[in-house]
RNA sequence: AGGGCAGUAGCUCAGCCUGGUUAGAGUGCUCGGCUGAUAACCGAGUGGUCCGGGGUUCAAAUCCCCGCUGCCCUACCA
């Protein structure tokens, strides 16, 4: 043990562990130790190789690295491999960038894909290296050297082995989907890349008459904000069990029409319709359900603008009324104008009624056919209206405001478009999935419902996209016949191509050579697309450790945007893979938002970066405050003043430490277990109180609820430790060197310092590795990291625990009184007086009462006084429900001394016909104005106060020290330095003098050389004033 | 629009599951005290429409319903 400083920089520290780590290879000792400890599988979100960490993803990484820490602690062998999220299509945009260029034409045209891919990787890679820095930088401990990365071979393998399974168990298809599509960067877009990405704008909103075709002066009334889409109307469609109104409407010039309109939005059509045509009068003639309209054939209102709605129109079902449970009654008229070829919905439905799927647009969103052929769809909205108008079939016309999605890249308004696309079939699995869900452990429970509630909605996994940096699609097509084959190995690729191509990186361009031979006799090419980067990660939890099985996560733990998407797209490749769900424990975190609770954002310029953060305050600082800034689903609002707070309590903390070892080197003490026989009951308290911790704390960490782990061990440094324990030993540690009770007082600090770093390990892996290294024996290990987490249950003793919080109630009711009546701590107190109640506690431990609140006497003594009643309420209610207002106003009717009397004697007592037992009152003594009382737990504490000559004697020699001390302090003087000290104005007997010197390490001498001396200004609580003088030299060797 | 979560002191948060009459802690501010581990600590004061409105109940921050606000997720409601 060596003497430790205060005035700790954090920051330092924390360098000189990493380095220590680094040096001594810990992290792989560690690993090696538990080697053949109990397996506890861990699988890494993988963080998307963006360049930068936030401390939101320091946040992620530090909860994992606890939660693993404190597993190793308890004996697992953690298998603990980070990922990484490498490919997709913001690192190709960053790329883009990087080229100058911004469309997929000059991806090939000018760039080459070859070139862009390389760029990419190395792109990814260049990330991935900054970003491990960042995370090494939070002394987070994971398998760097083994992360598994989705860009290297064995892993696209499995993904290809995935996607080959999912084909084999019919589970992947081929659909012409309506899918987002970004008009200006010509490409689809995936769900995810949309999210977030709903802005408002302003559309139009029209009102449209469709005539039914066999009735000339009856119209189906619809309602849309996107009148482009009406060139390719296919149907109307209505839900089958709304009311629907035939309403009779006269217009001008005695015109008679009658308008089909979901019966409650009547009255709304008619207000928006009577801003262009004058309505004279309207009535509801007729109201049908739904479904009895289902088959009225109408004719489409843009049937002459375009060719093909009118070869459209012969087929059966098209432009006939549909059924459908989406429509709804809340805006519009409760018809919805269906085009398949340009929404989702509106394409199940077409599916369903066999009508085709319509998209005449290209990849700039022009029409390919039709009046505007070649027109940007939306320019051509205003026209359309304007045709309607003419036409006579627009009803109403204006603007609405609404959410609609966007390009994140290029901000462009996205359209909607069928395609072609691959897809996994979630839908014949989800029933499952759901059922699966269940059997996790959720942490917090709720999230269960949030993620069964979200993938109720997802439909079937669109994983292809027509793009470059990802994994390529292991599909074949046959140029001939059509057909096509999956393939699930390079070996098996290896086997069947029919060129010779190098199969060493698997990425594009190189798998787009191979060719195959179709068993028709055709040569079968690579279809262009990659997958999904969420389909990447979805993998993880066997791609990770290259298995072709499942293994279960015993854990997993990311952020709520996570719920919907890495929690279930590992999810659903493992219930296609194996019909189970990937995890047995999933836990969610929230966001790190900045002080104002504003999310964190470049636009906003307040990103605080961890880096940053780590740098003045050092990494555990950090650390223990994400893990108790807030409950860990909770968001955090970062903020350096709760920053400040806890870099102060691991002072506090830091300054125990060095208050025990600094006076344990000066006694030059070694931990010896034999000095436990000598133990007073607060060490014995306090070893109680600490295993006590242990075990409630290894309960938080198995949940984990980190912020329980982290608040209970602020309370029990700040409240037991500092503010009780030492307090109450301080005396102690100034006694002669071979004192048992000194040695007893260290040896309970060693050990619940040992235990403390233990559990504090976890979180603050540096301070409490420091604190390791100076505290442990040769014996030990070489590292915190490679003890074992242990309660000795031998040692709790609650009962102790119980008493001892009592007795800290007395002492500070004590305080409070003294305070109030401005009697100081330096005075002894004549007497107090404790109820009954505490007797026993009064009698154990009376000694640490006496001696914390400088008191002579305790007396064990009910107070007489006028006594009030207080109902209890909880009980009352229990018995008498309704009835408790007349039984407490029969409880205070009566004398409250007469009922406690009586209750004593009789036990129960009959008052206003209510029998009155004991547990349904509690007495309180009133107290006499004159009286010192100070209310605690179990009652009061009364202060007696009388001043006599050798009271005030013992207060001024406090005081007296007091001054003593301070100034030693203000010259700077060692602990142990001997000084001479001169006095004047006031005066001692010998005896007490020589106590003085004891305390102060000095001696009182006539003539002094002063180094130091001042006047002091002493008044006692009689009212006497002393001027002292005291006079300081030190002695030099 | 639907789902989830949150709203309590100037600020950050407990308490709510399991209802009990004086709603807590830390921090901030004011005043006082203590101190040879502590830029620490202790005490007093300051500070609350427990988001709003209904309901259940003898009793609601707590349970129920309806709203409002914020965050996240889902969503082309045409």
């Amino acid at each position: 043990m060596e003497e430790v400083k205060t005035g700790v920089n954090f920051r330092e520290m924390d360098l000189e562990i990493k380095r220590f780590w680094e040096e001594r290879d810990i992290y792989r000792k560690v690993k090696k130790l538990r080697e053949h400890g109990p397996e506890f599988y861990f699988v890494d979100g993988p963080p998307y190789c963006s360049g930068a960490i936030h401390l939101g993803t320091a946040w992620n990484k530090i909860i994992k690295d606890t939660v693993l820490r404190f597993k190793r602690l308890q004996g697992y062998n953690v298998l603990d491999k980070p990922g990484w999220d490498m490919h997709g299509l913001p690192i190709e945009v960053k790329v883009e960038e990087e080229f100058k260029i911004n469309s997929k034409k000059d991806i090939e045209k000018k760039i080459g894909t070859e070139r862009f891919i390389e760029k990419c990787k190395e792109f990814a890679l260049r990330n991935k290296e900054v970003m491990e820095r960042q995370f090494k930088n939070l002394g987070v401990w994971l398998d760097w050297e083994n992360a598994y990365m989705p860009i290297e071979r064995d892993y696209i393998e499995t993904g290809w082995w995935t996607l080959k399974k999912a084909h084999e168990k019919g589970l992947l298809s081929k659909d012409l989907r309506v899918v987002y599509w970004c008009p200006r960067c010509e490409t689809s877009l995936a769900e995810h890349e949309v999210r977030g990405e709903y802005r408002e704008v302003v559309d139009p909103s029209i009102y449209v008459k469709f005539r039914l075709k066999d009735r000339e002066d009856t119209y189906l009334i619809i309602w849309t904000t996107t009148p482009w889409t009406l060139m390719a109307n296919m149907l109307v469609t209505i839900h089958p069990e709304f009311n629907y109104a035939y309403v009779k409407v006269t217009l001008e010039g005695e015109v008679e029409e009658y308008w089909i309109v979901g019966e409650p939005l009547v009255e709304d059509v008619i207000e928006k319709a009577k801003k262009d045509n004058k309505i004279k009068d309207y009535q509801v003639v007729k109201t049908v359900k739904g479904r009895e309209l289902e088959g009225l054939k109408y004719i489409t209102p843009l049937l002459e603008e375009n060719e093909r709605l009118r070869e459209f129109s012969k087929m059966e079902r098209v432009h006939t009324v549909a059924l459908g449970e989406h429509v709804s009654l809340e805006e519009g008229t409760g018809l919805v104008h269906t085009a398949p070829g340009f929404g989702e919905e509106d394409f199940e439905v077409g599916k369903r009624y066999g009508v085709p799927v319509y998209s005449p647009i290209d990849d700039r969103g022009r029409y390919t056919e039709g009046l505007w052929k070649g027109v940007f769809v939306k320019e051509a909205d205003k026209y359309i209206i304007e045709r309607l108008r003419e036409k006579g079939l627009l009803l109403a016309e204006g603007k609405i405001k609404h959410s609609y999605p966007h390009c994140w890249r290029c901000k462009t308004p996205l359209l909607f478009r069928a395609t072609e696309q691959w897809f996994l079939k979630i839908s014949k699995i989800k029933e499952n999935i759901i059922e699966q869900a269940r059997s996790v452990h959720w942490v917090p429970s709720w999230v269960e419902t949030r993620y069964i509630n979200g993938v109720k909605y997802v439909g079937d996994w669109n994983i292809s996209r027509q793009r470059y940096w990802g994994i390529p699609l292991p599909i074949w097509v046959c140029e001939s016949c059509g057909s096509y084959e999956v393939i699930g190995s390079v070996k098996e690729l290896e086997e069947r191509m029919i060129n010779k191509v190098d199969l060493e990186d698997l990425h594009k361009p190189t798998v787009d050579k191979v060719l195959l031979r179709c068993h028709c006799g055709g040569v079968m090419k690579r279809v262009p697309d990659v997958l999904d980067v969420w389909f990447d990660s979805g993998l993880a939890p066997y791609a990770s450790m290259n298995l072709r099985e499942l293994k279960k996560a015993d854990f997993i733990v990311e952020g709520h945007d996570q719920v919907t998407k890495w929690f279930y797209s590992q999810h659903a490749l493992s219930a296609i893979l194996f019909n189970d769900v990937p995890y047995k424990k999933c836990m969610m975190h929230g966001f790190v938002l900045d002080e104002k609770g504003n999310k964190m954002s470049k636009s906003l310029g307040n990103i605080v970066n961890p880096d940053d953060v780590v740098e003045e305050y050092g990494a555990d600082i950090l650390r223990f405050y994400l893990l108790s800034a807030n409950k860990v689903w909770e968001d955090i609002k970062f903020s350096y003043n709760e920053l400040k707070d806890v870099r102060s309590l691991f002072n506090t903390l830091w300054n125990a430490y060095a208050f025990a070892v600094n006076y344990m080197v000066l006694d030059n003490f070694q931990p010896r277990e034999e000095y436990m026989r000598y133990l007073r009951d607060e060490d014995r308290w306090i070893i109680s109180r600490i295993n006590t911790l242990t075990k409630e704390i290894i309960e938080d960490l198995e949940i984990p609820h980190l912020h329980s782990y982290t608040w209970k061990l602020r309370d029990f440094i700040l409240e037991d430790l500092s503010r009780w324990y030492i307090r109450l030993i301080r005396s102690r540690t100034w006694r002669e060197s071979e004192d048992p009770e000194k040695l007893s007082a260290y040896q309970t600090l060693y050990y619940v310092l040992m235990k403390l770093i233990l559990l504090l390990s976890p979180v603050v892996p540096h301070i409490s590795e420091k604190i390791y290294q100076n505290l442990k024996t040769e014996e030990m290990p070489e590292s915190i990291f490679m003890k074992s987490i242990t309660v000795d249950e031998e040692y709790i003793d609650k009962t102790l625990e119980e008493e001892m919080g009592v007795v800290r109630e007395i002492v500070d009711a004590i305080m409070r009184g003294r305070d109030r009546i401005k009697y100081t701590l330096r005075y002894p107190l004549w007497r107090i007086i404790l109820p009954k109640s505490v007797e026993d506690i009064v009698k154990k431990y009376g000694h640490i009462i006496k001696e914390q609140g400088n008191v002579r006497e305790i007396e064990v003594a009910e107070f007489q006084g006028s006594i009030s009643v207080k109902p209890n309420y909880r009980e009352l209610g229990k018995v008498f429900k309704s009835e408790v207002p007349k039984v407490v106003e029969a409880i205070k009717s009566i004398d409250p001394q007469v009922l406690k009397e009586r209750l004593e004697k009789e036990g129960v007592v009959k008052v206003g016909g209510y029998e009155i037992k004991p547990e349904y009152v509690d007495f309180k003594v009133e107290m006499p104005e004159n009286i010192v009382g100070v209310e605690f737990s179990r009652g009061s504490v009364y202060l007696d106060v009388k001043l006599t000559e050798d009271i005030i004697k013992e207060g001024l020699m406090r005081e007296v020290i007091r001054r003593i001390q301070a100034m030693r302090k203000d010259m700077d003087l060692d602990i142990e330095e001997w000084v001479k000290i001169k006095m004047e104005g006031v005066s001692f007997d010998r005896d007490t003098l020589e106590y003085i010197e004891g305390e102060v390490r000095g001696k009182f001498c006539e003539e002094v050389t002063p180094d130091y001396n001042k006047t002091w200004e002493i008044k006692t609580p009689d009212n006497r004033r002393y001027k002292v003088e005291i006079a300081i030299e030190r002695i030099k060797e």
